[in-house]
DNA sequence: ATAAACAAGTTTATATTATAAACCAAATTT
DNA sequence: AAATTTGGTTTATAATATAAACTTGTTTAT
């Protein structure tokens, strides 16, 4: 009847990074930090968290001189949040 | 960007309670037990909290002999709910 | 009548999670 | 060259979720 919620994505925070992910090819941790308004080290963790679950990769590179992290959505990521969409609504939707 | 989630509606159990009840007057411990597979231990604190946000209240009685603890939701549950709903898609829709 | 098993929860202990504070290295500005 | 800023990571703490253990009373079996 209720469908088991993905704990990874069960998450305020990582659940709008995938959100955000989703929409775009990429995006950098700078950009996520402003677009979410969480803190560097809240979203440090988290996008260990998504990363070590297979749901987004990291690039380490540089923009100019200035470190630069990369994220996108995996296509696991991807289907990730389609299912956990398709959960939540077993909850929302009656 | 991504509204927050009121924290109280954000737990799978929780949700799965408050789901339940929108769509019932009333349910009991033991029903809602049953349809969310909850431990009673788990449930029982979750319930707790969902009454001291004042999102249900809660009804002790009997049935019988046997102890029977009743749920419903209030008005201000039923608003947290549909609010939750709300910011849950600006997450989940684009 | 008494012991064993069951029902309906509650309390408490533990594991997990989320979050922010403190930190670090390099770059930039003053 | 000192101070500040950028772009993070690590670590410590607070909050949460969860199950295990317990309680109170009831029903069933002996």
């Amino acid at each position: 009847m209720f469908p088991k919620l993905d704990p990874i994505l069960h998450s305020e925070l990582r659940l709008a990074v995938i959100s955000l992910l989703a929409g775009v090819e990429s995006a950098d941790f700078t950009y996520i930090k402003q677009q979410t308004g969480a803190t560097a080290g809240n979203l440090s963790v988290q996008i260990d968290k998504l990363s070590a679950a297979g749901y987004i990769t990291v690039e380490k590179g540089f923009k100019g001189k200035m470190p630069c992290t990369t994220c996108s959505l995996t296509p696991e990521g991807l289907e990730a949040f389609r299912n956990y969409i398709d959960a939540l609504k077993e909850y929302i939707s009656h």
